[in-house]
Formats: structure tokens, C-alpha cells, sequence
RNA sequence: GCACCCGUAGCUUAAUGGAUAGAGCACUUGGCUACGGACCAAGGGGUUGGGGGUUCGACUCCCUCCGGGUGCGCCA
């Protein structure tokens, strides 16, 4: 919502040539040059004027009625002071009005949406950096959704592939292998390969086999992928990931649609078989204009087939679903190959998915390194973080059930971790500090939990059943609620944003700013024992809207907001 | 070597080319007879990696150098 409208529509009554996309509203820098600004720079080549000059002319020329008592032009902007009550009032009055939908524009209203997330390789338990995708994926596919869109969330399961085949071959020597021993079992299989030769063969002989159909090396590798992949979506699980598709990379391995690709190839002469009996593809010859990166290998000498050729396979069923919009989310050591992918795809007549990048998480000590034990696994900072959470509400919550202390806690901690890697642009190294991410203090996802947690606790001993529509004496005028009811109302526009350039870190910023207004309000401002009963109960809207206006944002997020904590 | 991403306060970070570069952590000082102190108020701390350029105006765009991340023919 903009409550701005009213200044839009006179501006545009009094000069027809603006267009209302150029009038963008902010905060002026200090609070007494007004309520809100307009900056004129946009309007100057339609005004065919100056930017001061504009700003002198539209404040003497304009009128603005009743929402606006005071312009001033300063320098090119135009600062306006409003009537703080009516404009709160709208303002609460369109949040309680649409509730859970607040903030959404309806932008994807009948569009389909195919999106690809996680897809961690089956092989070990997800650590922080490999759970960067899932959380920002889920989130995307949140606000997708809430933006109106139909989406469908796919994940490719690797189950096939030189490292399966190893771990197949690991896994055949111990008694009964379980989720936790994968990890270890990974590393060993890994360390053998490289040692000895013969060992890794036999790897490449399982692939082999499992390609041309062997039932019982099938089997194995299913066996071994869908213990990992239950223990990984358990761990994801906790986070709030969700998945309607689990795509199986061994289903395309035969796929009828590659012989078409390779007859495409062919026709622009851009596959040969190498010197090592490899079956390559020249990308130069479709376009790519480097020498590094030029080929692409589709099928080993042996007749397996790679990763790619697979995914190429795979990339294009996803786009037979004929949704309207095809995203994935990579991690951004894939963007050459995501390119390479593109330029092969796009050779035969097909479109490639639209990819949405992220860099890696590391540590303060450098990356991290499972062979060397550095790394954080999410399942391990989920355990940490809810145990000291639980300790917190032991002590706050003190008339609560040890279960509801224990999911509340479970709550904190998900936030903490969500919080801490989506509020970072995706395309910035996230530098996790774990002392820094488990402390719930500042900048973190518990921080608006317990804002929210505060309004519940005000709502809850107001006991009043507060309407939706505010009443017409309506005495909300102070600084800090203005602050905060402006904040409110940018929460469209900033969700916009982040839909359009597929960043939902803004979102996180934005609650942030909300909640720090809020508390701001909160200290200044007495509810309950407010002056006024018509005080009394604006304020207790107030308070709804800014709760609802969290609780929509913290949902984008995969945050859940707990009742007390 | 080539390509892509990043570099902002001691640390972690924000700013559709526009007003005085905004926060959190840490540090200093103050605030609980409380609508919940997982909080608030105030303070110190910046040549936005270096150097050129474009522009009325650059953290933002272009060039270059330096530093970090990522990728570059039988891993997925």
C-alpha cells in the first residue's frame, strides 16, 4: 500500500506530463524537515526544469488537500508534513483490513513456477554453506507464492555418479551402515580412490553397471542414496524446507530427448569424440568465446555418461511442465557450467532455466573443510542454538509444558540460523561466526522474535477484541508512531524489490527496521495505561499492525513467530 | 593465465547515481516499584582497498592495479 496516493494524484491532476512512477517517496534524513520527501531529480527532464526550481514551483502551485498541512521545498526535494492521524490511520486500517496478504502485490496472479532448490548430493549431513540454498530457496518459493504465484519446488536427487559408486563400495564392507557413519564413510572412500587406483576402478565398474540396468547394483545404489536423503530432508525439515518433487538423476539417464541433442550438435558441428574416446562438446562452437571453459564432456570413454549429460536430460523435462517461469538456485561455483548448459541447451531449440546465485559460507579461520573437520553442520548449530534458547525460556516461560518450552526453543534457534544467512545478499561471502550467530543478541532473527513476542504479551493482557477498522478518533501523532506506521507502509514496495530481483535479504533488513522502530515506540509510548481510551485502542491497532506486518515478513523467511519466549 | 563475484568503522554488514555513508557486535556512560532487560538512550570509532576517469552529483557506472572468493575436458 502507498499512503502517499493522495500527494501522487494531486501532482498528476496539476501537471498531467508526470508520470506517477517517477515520484518515489522516502524519509527525509532528519525528522523535522518533515514527515515525508520527494525528491524532483526524476521530474526534471519531463518539467524540462531544474530540480530546485521545480521543488519552489510545486509547493507554491499545488494543492495538496487535507493529508498534507505543510510543503517545503529544500533545495531539489519537497518535504512534506502530514496529517499524522489520518495517514496512520490509513495506514493500520489497510494492515488489519488484509492481514496475512499484507504486503503482497498479487505480481504472479495465474503464473505457474518451477523452482529448483537444495539438491545437496547424497553422500553426508548438510552444513551451514550447503543449507545456504535450501533457506534461501524456501524463501523464495515463499514469497513466489505469496506474490500469487503456483509454484512447484523440485529437488534433484544425485544418486548416481562416481561418488555413489565409491560409497556404494564402502558401505558394502561395514554391517549396516547408518546416516551418521556417511560422512566418515565419504572421506574414507574419497581418501581410497585417491591412493588406489584399482579401488577406483571398481567405482567406475559399479557405474558402468548401474547404467546398463544391473538390477542388484540398482538396488544398492538406492539403498545407500535413500538412507542419505532421509537423513538429509530430516535436518532440512527442522529448518521449514519443503518439496513437492524429488526428480531422480538416475531416471535420465537414457532419456530419448539427448539423441535430439546430439543431432543438434552434430548439425552445427559442435560434438566430436577426443582422442581419449570421450564424446565432447566444442562450445566455441555455439557462441562461447573463451578457450577456458570451451569443452564440455558428455560421455566417458567407457560409455557411462557425465553429470551434465544427465542434467541435460533433466533440465529439459522441468521445462516440459511448461510453467511460466523456470528458476533454480546454484551455488555460484556453477555458474560456468550453468552457462555451458545454456549454450547447448539454447542450441536445440530449448530455454534454459533463469539461475539465481549464491556464494559460499565461510569461516572466520577461512572455508570450510570436511577432510580437515571444519565445518559447521546445520544439525549440529540447530542442537547448540535450541539448547541455549531452551535455557532462556526455562526461566521466561516459566507456566509452560517442558514440550512447549522445547518448541519454542526449536523456533529460536531456526530463526537464528535462517536470520544470520538470509539477511547477507546472496552473492556477498557469508562470514559465519558461530559465538556471533548463537549469542540472539542485535541484528538476529530472536531479536524480532522477541519484539513479537512483547506486542503478544501487550495484546494478551488488553484483552480487548481490537477492530479492524479504526475509529475516527484516532490520536496517533507522536514521532515514534509515526516512525513506525511509516515503516509499515514500505513493506509492499521492499517486498516488490525483492521479488524482482530474486533477494530476499532485503526482507530481513526490513523487519529489522521495523522491529527496531518498534521497540523504539514501545519505550516511549505506554499502551495499556495510554491517556485515553481513544488513545488507548489506536495504539492497540498500532501494535496488531506492526505484529502482523512481522509475522507476514518472518513467515517469507521461514521464521516462525512463538506466542511468548 | 583467462572468466565471473566480492572489498564500506577493530569485527559482521546497509545504502533504485542523489540531502550529513545507516546499523549490529565489541568498547564507554546511563536506564528495571517493567505494557517482558533476548531491551532502550547517549558517546567515541570511516580518505567506502589504491589510483585515474564519466557526471551538476559516485560506495554505486567505466578503466587500471592490489587483496579475497569461485570456476576453467572422463566430480556432481
Amino acid at each position: 500500500m502507498n499512503p502517499y496516493t493522495p500527494i501522487t494524484e494531486s501532482l498528476c491532476k496539476h501537471y498531467p506530463e508526470i508520470d506517477p512512477a517517477d515520484l518515489v517517496y522516502s524519509k527525509p534524513p532528519s525528522a523535522d524537515l518533515g514527515d515525508v520527501a520527494l525528491a524532483m531529480f526524476p521530474l526534471a527532464r519531463t518539467l524540462k526544469s531544474a530540480p530546485p526550481k521545480i521543488a519552489a514551483e510545486v509547493a507554491e502551485k499545488v494543492d495538496f488537500g487535507p493529508l498534507v498541512q505543510e510543503v517545503t521545498p529544500t533545495g531539489p526535494y519537497l518535504n512534506f508534513k502530514l496529517n499524522r492521524s489520518q495517514a496512520i490511520r490509513n495506514i493500520v486500517s489497510t494492515v488489519l483490513t488484509e492481514q496475512s496478504d499484507y504486503g503482497s502485490s498479487d505480481c504472479g496472479k495465474d503464473q505457474r513456477v518451477v523452482l529448483e532448490h537444495t539438491s545437496i548430493n547424497p553422500n553426508a549431513s548438510p552444513h551451514v554453506g550447503r543449507a545456504r540454498n535450501a533457506m534461501i530457496g524456501d524463501s523464495l518459493a515463499r514469497l513466489l507464492r505469496f506474490q500469487g504465484h503456483d509454484v512447484e519446488v523440485h529437488y534433484y536427487v544425485n544418486d548416481m555418479g562416481r561418488q555413489i559408486g565409491l560409497l556404494v563400495l564402502v558401505a558394502e564392507e561395514l554391517e549396516d551402515l547408518n546416516f551418521e557413519q556417511i560422512l566418515e564413510a565419504y572421506v574414507e572412500a574419497n581418501q581410497r580412490a585417491e591412493a588406489d587406483p584399482d579401488f577406483a576402478e571398481k567405482g567406475y565398474e559399479l557405474l558402468v553397471r548401474m547404467e546398463e540396468g544391473d538390477p542388484e547394483v540398482q538396488r544398492q545404489f538406492r539403498e545407500v542414496t535413500d538412507l542419505c536423503l532421509k537423513g538429509q530432508l530430516a535436518v532440512l525439515e527442522r529448518l521449514g524446507a519443503r518439496y513437492d518433487c524429488f526428480d531422480r538423476e538416475s531416471k535420465y539417464v537414457r532419456d530419448a530427448r539427448l539423441e535430439k541433442i546430439q543431432e543438434a550438435l552434430r548439425a552445427k558441428d559442435a560434438v566430436f569424440v577426443d582422442e581419449e574416446e570421450r564424446l565432447v562438446v566444442d562450445l566455441s562452437k555455439l557462441g562461447y568465446p573463451h578457450e577456458q571453459g570451451r569443452y564440455f564432456v558428455l560421455m566417458r570413454a567407457n560409455g557411462s555418461s557425465m553429470y551434465g549429460y544427465r542434467d541435460i536430460a533433466y533440465t529439459m523435462d522441468k521445462e516440459s511442465l511448461g510453467a511460466d517461469l523456470n528458476i533454480m538456485v546454484l551455488g555460484e561455483d556453477h555458474k560456468l557450467y550453468a552457462q555451458q548448459l545454456q549454450l547447448i541447451l539454447e542450441s536445440a531449440g530449448h530455454k534454459a532455466p533463469e539461475s539465481v546465485y549464491y556464494a559460499y559460507i565461510l569461516l572466520k579461520e577461512g572455508k570450510m573443510s570436511t577432510r580437515q573437520g571444519k565445518v559447521v553442520l546445520l544439525s549440529d548449530f540447530l542442537d547448540q542454538a535450541a539448547a541455549l534458547a531452551v535455557a532462556r525460556v526455562e526461566e521466561q516461560c516459566r507456566d509452560l509444558s517442558a514440550e512447549e518450552q522445547q518448541a519454542i526453543a526449536e523456533k529460536v534457534a531456526v530463526a537464528a540460523i535462517r536470520f544470520a544467512v538470509l539477511r547477507v545478499n546472496p552473492n556477498k561471502n557469508v562470514i559465519f561466526d558461530m559465538e556471533a550467530a548463537l549469542s540472539f543478541t542485535g541484528d538476529t532473527g530472536p531479536y524480532i522474535q522477541y519484539c513479537c513476542a512483547r506486542i503478544q504479551s501487550i495484546l494478551r493482557k488488553a484483552e480487548d477484541k481490537i477492530p479492524t477498522t479504526p475509529s475516527a478518533d484516532f490520536p496517533l501523532e507522536a514521532q515514534a508512531e509515526w516512525q513506525v506506521a511509516a515503516t509499515v507502509a514500505e513493506f509492499e514496495e521492499a517486498l516488490l524489490a525483492a521479488y524482482e530481483q530474486r533477494n530476499v535479504a532485503g526482507i530481513g533488513l526490513y523487519a529489522l527496521e521495523l522491529a527496531r522502530q518498534f521497540t523504539t515506540f514501545y519505550h516511549e509510548c505506554p499502551v495499556l495505561i495510554a491517556e485515553s481510551e481513544a488513545l488507548r485502542l489506536a495504539r492497540l491497532q498500532l501494535c496488531q499492525a506492526v505484529l502482523q506486518t512481522l509475522r507476514n515478513a518472518l513467515y517469507l523467511l521461514g521464521i516462525d513467530v512463538p506466542e511468548q519466549m
